[in-house]
DNA sequence: TATAATCCGGAACCTGAACTCCGGTTCCGC
DNA sequence: GCGGAACCGGAGTTCAGGTTCCGGATTATA
């Protein structure tokens, strides 16, 4: 059921409807009420999984070595769950609120707080950087991700140089690609 | 009445409603939709009109000699339109029809290329940057407008440092402002 | 198997917002 | 001042989509 409403939700977004939600689960709207009272909470449950998923990404790059690559890593998977659901994106644009008490309950800052601290004290990345910059910038890349036209890997690719410390290699980006 | 349906969508975005642009114009809404069939029209000729906005923007740049000042310059000129209209920042992430439209009538891109290509010219940006990464780079900025917690400043900051050429000093970010 | 308790489906209901349309009003040429 | 064409206002219509709720199915209990 809730995997319906997910696989909904990532193709259409926020204004899946709840009736193709309870198609899809092979259920009637009835039976989705009984388990979310509302769409909203809905919406916020759907997010707190992304959050969860998030936070074992967290996870895995903490247990990698590189400071820069897991950091680097870290960051392009965690697009990649946005570029794969469209609500995901959308909250992260348009509910601040619901976005803010899902990553509280994830506790996903505390580990981007470490992910970018040891790459700050290898001096991968500037100094001036703030944990909380990363979840802004996935905010701000998730404004692209729904354009068509857009390449993601380049806007991840640009954003990351702007975190890179001074002096650091360029990332290569990808070619664009004739419209 | 533009006026008023600019206003009202400014603050509400692209579900200001109908009858408070209306009261706004002081007029019924039979009269806002003899002039726009329909709402989407009346979004699109607010779209092209932020966009003329634009266009003049990245003319003033180019009448200005530094190629990086005038680049960051038109950058930051441009996100301020957007994080003062969030009907502008709703429909670069979530209208890129429209937004086509739009950057198309107004010829933004031409100048766009010329404010860029004169920026790589001078050795002062990324040569791998190209002029359809700065509104793709805008509508992620977008992202981040509307959320309350988001310093646009800082994002601005770090997207400009991305497209930097290596070996120029980063933007100096400002302060983290504490919650 | 009979009865009660629980659960489920989906038709019906409700709300809110875009849009229509008709009666009134203004304005222009005579 | 008069006729009527163009214009305007806003109550009413329509529609889409979230939410409710009752009749029936299903399961548990005796």
């Amino acid at each position: 059921m809730i995997k319906a409403a997910r696989e909904c939700m990532a193709r259409d977004g926020l204004d899946a409807q709840m009736e193709e939600i309870a198609r899809r689960a092979k259920v009637g709207v009835g039976t989705v009420y009984r388990h979310f009272t509302t769409k909203d909470e809905l919406v916020e449950a759907l997010a707190f999984e992304r959050f969860e998923r998030l936070r074992d990404l967290a996870l895995d790059a903490l247990a990698q070595d590189d400071p820069w690559g897991s950091f680097e890593g870290f960051m392009r998977a965690s697009a990649r769950i946005q570029t794969d659901d469209r609500a995901l994106s959308e909250v992260l644009t348009s509910r601040p609120d619901t976005m803010g008490r899902a990553a509280e309950a994830s506790g996903i800052l505390e580990l981007v707080g470490q992910i970018l601290g040891r790459a700050q004290a290898a001096g991968v990345v500037r100094k001036d950087a703030h944990p909380y910059d990363v979840p802004m910038l996935m905010c701000a890349l998730a404004g692209t991700f729904r354009n068509p036209h857009a390449d993601p890997e380049r806007y991840i690719g640009i954003t990351l140089d702007g975190l890179r410390a001074p002096g650091g290699e360029l990332t290569k980006l990808p070619a664009v690609e004739p419209e």
